[in-house]
DNA sequence: TGGCATGCGGAGTCAGGTTCCGTATTGTTG
DNA sequence: CAACAATACGGAACCTGACTCCGCATGCCA
């Protein structure tokens, strides 16, 4: 089992059943999360997948698990657009900003993912942690080359953008007198040498 | 009772007992939330003061009318620290900056309060309302100021700024590679027009 | 000092998360 | 196909922490 695995998704060779479960678990933790957000009870998650409680222990220890089986292909796909953008745009700052823009609409559609990623319960270090092993490699890049660039201040690690942007998330949708992507807008601006 | 009315604090006519209880609570919960962050357990707040936590919620009905109660000396400092600053500062654009350094300041201390703030927990719509209430009409007033000077963009409002400045704080002081300061000073650089 | 309004303590209730183990299902082997 | 071992299942039981409620104690006033 390398570092970077997490949860069981696709496994190898399970009984039948358990795939089954496996498979009607994170469908019915997806609806669950949409409906009533990651922190959606345990006990409901079971009931709309029709198991018992137990058999999503079994089969994800912790909510992080499950959160992060959820919504892996988002994730890859985001990390697998940094190059690409990269590639694409006029512009090294033109690629981040892109990026980071994809990053906040998938946090501000995910209800209670942006507080997860940056609470401190334990329960949540597993998704933290698979946040930054993915992503943080892929905003370094971008960074890095508008830095070189001379776009962007090079003071500012990707680390600490990518936990501010994920702040500035946190509770977006809630309310409509806050916008979360224009202030994301203004922290980017704000990072901005030569506009 | 007027409506800015939160928590009993300086109470009128109460019995003797009543009143040493409720500033035993006081010290109670500041100790706690020093030492455990404002989601201190109720029981371990009642422990220290001494008192039964029936006590508790008979003075403080919600843990926000606690929250405020504790801190109020502090808020209404800040909120007098904006018309003084406005006087005292070179730009209005320097007050405003100033100002929000403050209010920084202050959150960053106060382990678990932005998370607090910014939480959709019923527990804290008190605090959340109060912390408005306050404050909002002050970083108005400074914005306003700045704006009207050209100093900042027009276009965004006091409370989506503060909001943006309170979700920043969040887990500041659990992670030395995420500096709150320097991401709400990217923000106010974000929102400035003529450096 | 007596009477009673006020306030107190903490056992009890409720809501979630987590564990555990007897039972059921699956897959394999003879 | 039958019988068995391995695997997985369900959900009752348990734990933790917030919040309520009421019989008892305390302070206040006459």
């Amino acid at each position: 089992m390398s570092a970077s695995d997490h949860g069981p998704q696709t496994s190898a060779r399970k009984r039948a059943d358990a795939r089954r479960n496996e498979q009607s678990l994170l469908d019915a933790a997806a609806a669950a999360f949409l409906a009533a957000g990651v922190d959606a009870p345990v006990r409901e998650i079971a009931a709309r997948a029709g198991v018992g409680v137990g058999t999503i222990y079994r089969h994800f220890p912790t909510r992080a698990d499950l959160v992060i089986a959820v919504y892996r292909h988002q994730v890859e796909a985001a990390a697998e657009a940094g190059p690409t953008l990269l590639a694409t745009s006029d512009t090294p700052f033109a690629a981040l900003a892109q990026w980071i823009d994809l990053f906040v609409d998938f946090l501000v559609t995910k209800h209670g993912l942006a507080e997860a990623l940056q609470s401190d319960d334990t329960t949540f270090e597993a998704l933290h942690a698979y946040f930054l092993d993915r992503l943080v490699p892929v905003c370094t890049r971008l960074l890095d080359a508008a830095a070189t660039a001379g776009e962007v201040r090079p003071d500012v690690a990707a680390y600490e953008l990518m936990r501010g942007v994920g702040n500035l998330c946190i509770g977006a949708g809630r309310d409509p007198r806050y916008d979360a992507r224009r202030l994301v807008e203004l922290l980017i601006a704000g990072l901005r040498l030569n506009p």
